[in-house]
Formats: structure tokens, C-alpha cells, sequence
DNA sequence: CAATTTTAGTTAGCCCGCTAATAATCTTTT
DNA sequence: AAAAGATTATTAGCGGGCTAACTAAAATTG
């Protein structure tokens, strides 16, 4: 048994190499990596709490923190303040944040073609299955997708 | 099609939860997951130059620089310049980098056995061949393996 | 051989994860 | 009601990736 041969080395290994890859692509757009899963949450649902979209993503807190200052700052995103709890925020799209969806939708599934043509059809489906068991053993939770 | 159905959302995901995961359980022997890949490069064959080990690991080569440090302040590596090439450094295994080695393959075949309770055996061979092909991908060379 | 280009390492600074520590605000308990 | 405990957001600081910019040393070209 070699470290080369487990599983996860190779997953931390190709998750860096495709986290860079994503990140050089996503270079056109603006916007990193980090920013484009929280938009695609808040397009799911917007008007959560930090802490909501914290656990919805399996960050910490200062994760979903941090990047929501940077999407503030890029005009796509608002953090308000509700009066039923003066601790949270509510976390809402602004116009040009719900704007920009299409574009990087495009952007998306581009990127995916991109990775698709290494894999057959049933490798694809094959991945798909088996990085859903594990994103559900390491969330910790069950599938809570619509 | 969805954001969330698509492979390259869910390998950023569970990538990062992997990594995180990595990181926890590394905690213990008192290294981080760069060091760890770092040495597994180091075990297989020390003695290279930091860009050689920057395109095994396919990292940049301020990544490999500033990992090489810390491996250094632990005292698990030398960094050491020869006459051939001024330019150059040369990244050897100190007795106590050597000394290492066993250890945190015992602590990493024991978070692998974490990991596996999630899959058959037919899951992880695929996975390991899907991944294989990603890295290849990934990486843009032929394997390098022993 | 001199001038140019390439290569190796380094530093600074950014994003994306994390933990630890604070402050402010609920909530619960007494 | 007062005290104690939880929860929410935030800040500071660190590791692991990156790019850009810089220095020094080869290597190549003219």
C-alpha cells in the first residue's frame, strides 16, 4: 500500500488541481470560486442568515463572512440587519447579483464540457454517485437539495 | 441542469470538505496536509530541486517555497545549495524527515479506512480510476509513478 | 565575448479554508 | 428580575493554493 494509491491522496490531489482550474476560469468573470457557490446559494435562496448559508455550504462562519464582504464590495449582495434579532443578518441578492446568474450559468457549464470530455458517460454518473456518498459523510447530513 | 448536479460543483465541494477533514485528523502528528504531500514527494526521492518537486506535486513554485519552510523550522528537511548551479537548491530528508515516515503512514492509512467505510469496494476501484484520469488531466502529463 | 533570454528561487499580497477570541444579543435558569 | 448560558457576527491570524514582480545565475544568441 502506497500513499499515491489511496483514495485520499488522490482526492485532495486532483480537488487542488480542479479548484485552480476553476479558479483560471472563472478569471474572465470577476469573481472567484468562493463567491460563485455563495451566489449559487443565494440563488437557490437569498434572504437567509450567515449562519444559514454557513451550514448550507459546510463552511465556518468567518469562511461565509469574508466572502460576503467581497461580494458586497462587487455590488452583487446586501447584508441587512432584521429587527426580530439584532445578532443575525439577512443576506439578500441585489439586482445586479441576480443579473449575473445567467452569465455565469454560461461560464458554468462551459467549464463542466470542458472536464466531461476526459469521462464516458458512465464514469460521469459513477462520480456523480460516489462524491455524493462522501459529500454526505463528510457534511454530515442528509440531502437537502429540492 | 443545475449548478448543484454538475461535477465540477461537487468535487470543489466535497474536495474541500475532504481537505478540511485531512486537516483534522493530521492535527495530531503535528503537520498539515502541504507538509504531508510534500514528504511523501520527499519520501519517494529527496535530493531534487524545489521546481522538480513544484511540477510532481503540480504546484506553483512559491507554494512549494513557502511549505519548505515550515518543513525546515520542524527539522524534517534541509535546504541545501551545490556547486553545479548556483541558481538552484537542493531538498533533502533530514534523519528525523526519514524517522517520520512510518508514523504518519500508519495515522494516514487510518483516516483511509475512515473514508472507506463510505464505499464498496467496486466504488473506491472506480473512483480511484475516475480520479486517475481527472489528474492526468489535471496535472497535463503521463503518469509519473513508480 | 557581449547582449539577451530563460530559469530558479524568493517576497509580497490575494482568496479560501480554518480556529480562537470578542462583543452583542437572545434565551434559559434560578 | 438577575445571572448564567447559547447563539450570531466579527476580527485576527495561520496554512495552502495562486499571480506578479524581483534578483541572481545560467544558457543562448548575435
Amino acid at each position: 500500500m502506497e500513499f499515491h494509491s489511496t483514495v485520499s491522496h488522490l482526492l485532495q490531489r486532483v480537488g487542488t488541481a480542479h479548484k485552480t482550474f476553476l479558479e483560471k476560469r472563472l478569471n474572465e468573470t470577476g469573481l472567484h470560486s468562493g463567491q460563485v457557490f455563495l451566489l449559487v446559494e443565494l440563488w437557490k435562496r437569498d434572504g437567509r442568515r450567515q449562519v444559514d448559508l454557513a451550514a448550507a455550504l459546510n463552511v465556518a462562519a468567518p469562511t461565509i463572512n469574508k466572502t460576503l464582504t467581497g461580494l458586497i464590495e462587487n455590488g452583487l449582495v446586501t447584508r441587512d440587519r432584521v429587527e426580530d434579532d439584532a445578532r443575525s443578518t439577512r443576506i439578500f441578492l441585489t439586482e445586479s447579483g441576480k443579473a449575473i446568474r445567467k452569465r455565469l450559468e454560461d461560464q458554468w457549464f462551459e467549464i463542466e464540457s470542458e472536464i466531461l470530455t476526459e469521462l464516458t458517460d458512465a464514469e460521469r454518473l459513477m462520480l456523480i454517485e460516489i462524491l455524493n456518498k462522501l459529500k454526505y459523510f463528510y457534511y454530515g447530513t442528509d440531502p437537502d437539495d429540492e
